[in-house]
DNA sequence: CTGCATCCAATTCGATACTG
DNA sequence: CAGTATCGAATTGGATGCAG
């Protein structure tokens, strides 16, 4: 029983980094924190993703339910890109990931100096 | 100045993602949670990870402080992984991507039966 | 502007066998 | 017990060009 449930613990954690790891996927997640974001802006902030890769992330976000895409029907190709209510939910934690890193390598950095 | 900033949110997410993401290393934070554990042990723990690849994020992790290694020198063959200072302070961050993986999971489920 | 198609390089990861 | 060596499959992601 504890053996089933440590296992599973591992699997949630693994899944977790799937769904907002990689090299981009985090990322996205982030600049949407903001606020809503068109393909071209998040292709900016994101800079130097190209489009392929963009497009591809943001459709596995899309598929997980991470965010919603407003294809606006008036306005031929302009698309919106918004968090969704449950992908807006691991923005927090992953602000708290860029706090820890912030502070790693501020350690990194005093360790190379000794 | 407000460019460069939103730049470097990005990178620090991807430094954190690099450091305890991909396919293992969360998981053998996550596992050295519990208690210091030996190599065999985590290799059982993270069934089916190959020694192959449990050495090589050990060794990762090593290199970026985020464990300690103990070779004793008494006992032969016999080495002790523990999270490191720093890197016991990620611990917290990688269970709330753990419960936020689980509730993500069931919201799945509910999408998938409408 | 928002993407898709093609091609390709690099990396990751696993299987398997072996060592002191 | 704690790894290392070798090989190969699969995935990831970048470059470039094109399309509606």
């Amino acid at each position: 029983m504890q053996d089933i449930e440590k296992h599973l613990l591992h699997r949630d954690v693994q899944d977790a980094l799937e769904l907002i790891g990689g090299r981009w996927r985090g990322a996205i997640m982030t600049s949407l924190c903001g606020s809503p974001k068109r393909f071209s802006e998040l292709k900016e902030d994101l800079k130097p993703i190209t489009s392929r890769v963009l497009t591809k992330e943001l459709r596995y976000l899309e598929q997980n339910k991470l965010i919603n895409v407003e294809r606006s029907t008036a306005a031929a190709n302009s698309v919106l890109y918004t968090h969704s209510e449950h992908g807006s939910s691991c923005g927090p934690i992953i602000l708290q990931l860029r706090d820890w890193a912030i502070k790693h390598r501020e350690i990194m950095l005093e360790y190379l100096k000794e």
